[in-house]
DNA sequence: TATTAAATGCAACTTAGTTGCATTTATATA
DNA sequence: TATATAAATGCAACTAAGTTGCATTTAATA
């Protein structure tokens, strides 16, 4: 029996391979743009209860095997890889038209000044336009 | 009868002077952080109804004495002036270390390259780090 | 002072997300 | 392969943010 990348994955993160887990990490990897809950929940043949897929989300995010974009839309949005304050530096795209949130990978935001007092560690980097898709 | 700043604050913008709305435009003026809802809320002797809050947190941010600021924490926060990408363009800083969101004057967003088909409008900046009163 | 349109308060609702608990399942070990 | 067990799942009940419809009140204007 063939290993895949993604059983790989979830065994390196010590986490159980579950189907839940699989049917979530093969729809990430497939996916070039992020994913809320709703998203996720349509995409699944075999409806999954609400707190599992939260709860996987969450462990997943623990585990940099995602990561969560807060889209100013109001709902959360989880998408593949490791965080932008967690190594991985990129900026989201957030399309004003479709609303569909990509990550750009390669943009390192600017270090910004900030007043006497405050210490920077992070900046992160939202772009709204309209997306190649639409 | 003196007329306050903000009286005439609300009469430039054809809005009502109700007590609700005199005492918001007075705390967000005397406020040099954004405010979520419960901050609000908490700070008014007089317990205001919920969908009055926030029905004029929103005619307020049209009216553009306020805006609304996404800090990735979940819940909304609101400061006092115009929006970023409506005129005044800012970062945002958010304290790691107590949650509080500062507007962060004249800092202007970089522009970045984004992939082919792919137009961006705006960017916004949320910087993360250390404010001065921590 | 009377009129009126807008603001308020109340209750009921929606949606995102969380939590406690009983049941099931993946993995490790005998 | 069978068994023990810790973790994952499903279910129900809950919280918190924000919205909506409607009756009542209030600010502005004539």
């Amino acid at each position: 029996m063939k290993t895949e990348n993604h059983e790989l994955l979830l065994e390196q993160k010590g986490l159980k391979k579950t189907k839940v887990r699989m049917a979530l990490i093969q729809h990430f990897m497939g996916m070039d743009h992020a994913q809320s809950y709703s998203d996720l929940q349509e995409a699944f043949a075999t409806e999954v209860d609400k707190s599992t897929l939260y709860r996987n989300l969450t462990s997943f995010e623990k585990a940099g095997i995602i990561h969560r974009i807060n889209d100013h839309s109001g709902v959360s949005k989880y998408a593949f890889g490791e965080s932008p304050i967690r190594g991985n530096e990129h900026a989201h795209f957030v399309c004003e038209c479709c609303e569909t949130v990509y990550c750009m990978e390669g943009l390192a935001p600017s270090q910004l000044k900030v007043p006497k007092g405050f210490k920077t560690n992070k900046v992160q980097t939202i772009i709204r336009g309209i997306c190649a898709a639409c």
